[in-house]
DNA sequence: ATTATTTTGCAACATTGTTGCATTTGTGTA
DNA sequence: TACACAAATGCAACAATGTTGCAAAATAAT
């Protein structure tokens, strides 16, 4: 089991159950980014549905995952940079999207660029979304 | 009734039917973006909801909107700046999505900078997702 | 006007996400 | 370690969202 995952857990003041554990192990140990689907398949049936949603939920909660914006619909996740052991600000994050094998990646050290936004808009959040092909998939 | 209507879904090679009129005239009319439920309501059950659906990947398809990608699972469209009556070139575009109201501004105007993808990743689309509040919600 | 093609609506189904509640698991304390 | 309290889980039922096949209706072509 990683090292860091009942740290993070203690850190965030979540208890430490089968679940969290497992399912934060996968996010540790896979560089892209996760949907519910995969997590639902890798862990075998092991837990509920509702479990991993709530999982999620409580995680991105935490600020220890966020949701990656797509255009198709697909909810998916990834690690906070820091593992948000300070709590969550809402980082800017550059991803890219695979539109071969559907893999996300999470750029963390791609900075955004500066937009230039009319006025009249309060912007809290940016996020750049890229797609293409990965290099797996040229 | 809207004049680019007919236009619009001739240069596609469409037929010109009511759900595509109405659906697209609602595109016309607002300039914010849509989403499959915002058309369900505004249209009052006139079409069944499969047809909008069926409508809008048509449209998707052949140009004349595009999704736009969001965090939180929810599929808005808006027109193609152009009217995509030259075919369906992948624009960058840049979004507001408003955190406060839920309205969803396709910036068409603003550019979207470059991004410093790391080599291994063709980029074929660039999408800048900022959130915050927008001028109506301050 | 008539025929051929396309689109629509219906029904049934599949997937995805949510909620309430009893049971189980984990945490803090003696 | 054992106990009581709090929290998380699994189940069931439900709600929302999206998909597919097919007959009927609307549109386009002749």
């Amino acid at each position: 089991m990683h090292p860091r995952i009942v740290d993070t857990l203690k850190k965030n003041q979540l208890s430490i159950t089968e679940s969290r554990k497992k399912i934060l192990e996968m996010f540790l140990q896979r560089k892209g980014a996760l949907a519910h689907a995969d997590i639902e398949q890798q862990s075998g049936e092991e837990f509920d549905r509702v479990t991993i949603y709530r999982t999620l939920q409580t995680f991105v909660e935490k600020g220890i995952i966020h949701s990656i914006p797509s255009a198709d619909n697909s909810v998916r996740y990834a690690l906070c940079k820091d593992d948000c052991s300070e709590g969550h600000h809402h980082d800017n994050h550059v991803h890219f999207m695979c539109d071969h094998c559907g893999t996300t990646y999470c750029l963390d050290h791609v900075s955004v660029p500066p937009v230039a936004i009319p006025p009249g808009f309060k912007v809290t959040q940016v996020d750049v979304v890229a797609s293409g092909t990965c290099m797996k998939c040229q």
